[in-house]
DNA sequence: GCCAACGTTGGC
DNA sequence: GCCAACGTTGGC
């Protein structure tokens, strides 16, 4: 089992909206290394804390769970999608995605400001100079720490 | 293969 | 809206 943290801007798509849905396509990724996280290292079942970018209060607003291997993501092939990609194809296909079911919303939002106060996540890549992955891996002591923060 | 230009991310 | 950081593109 492993643990990821996926970035998604609430005015696009939020915590609440995949409450509603459920399981949501996790569409729209261009990112290399952010497409081999899902591709080679997620499985069904792996822990994703979900965070809110881009907004009044960033940080992370709760858990949700992979929910399927890789498979090609739908959007490169679609000419209307801001997502298309006209040098993939369905043959070798360049963008792979993972399905990300709800599992429960934190009873608060741990804020990006909190986690930097932690000294246990100075390694912690979402908190990295420059990083601007909206996929990446977190350990089980980064995951523990992060969500002892919940009731705090 | 270098690197300047450009686009995007995301916190503030 | 600003801007630093960084990935990608394309000319050479």
């Amino acid at each position: 089992m492993h643990y990821w943290l996926m970035k998604s801007e609430p005015d696009a798509f939020s915590i609440d909206d995949l409450a509603r849905v459920r399981t949501e396509p996790w569409t729209g990724v261009r990112n290399y290394q952010a497409r081999n996280f899902m591709r080679d290292g997620m499985r069904p079942g792996d822990g994703v804390l979900f965070y809110h970018s881009s907004c009044a209060e960033p940080g992370v607003v709760g858990i949700a769970e992979v929910a399927s291997e890789a498979y090609p993501d739908p959007t490169q092939f679609d000419r209307k999608s801001d997502y298309f990609d006209p040098a993939s194809t369905t043959e070798n296909p360049r963008w792979m995605l993972v399905d990300v079911a709800f599992k429960r919303k934190l009873k608060r939002t741990i804020t990006l400001t909190e986690l930097k106060e932690l000294p246990k996540l100075d390694e912690f890549s979402l908190l990295r100079r420059g990083n601007r992955l909206s996929v990446l891996p977190v350990t089980k002591p980064q995951w523990d720490c992060i969500l002892s923060l919940e009731t705090r």
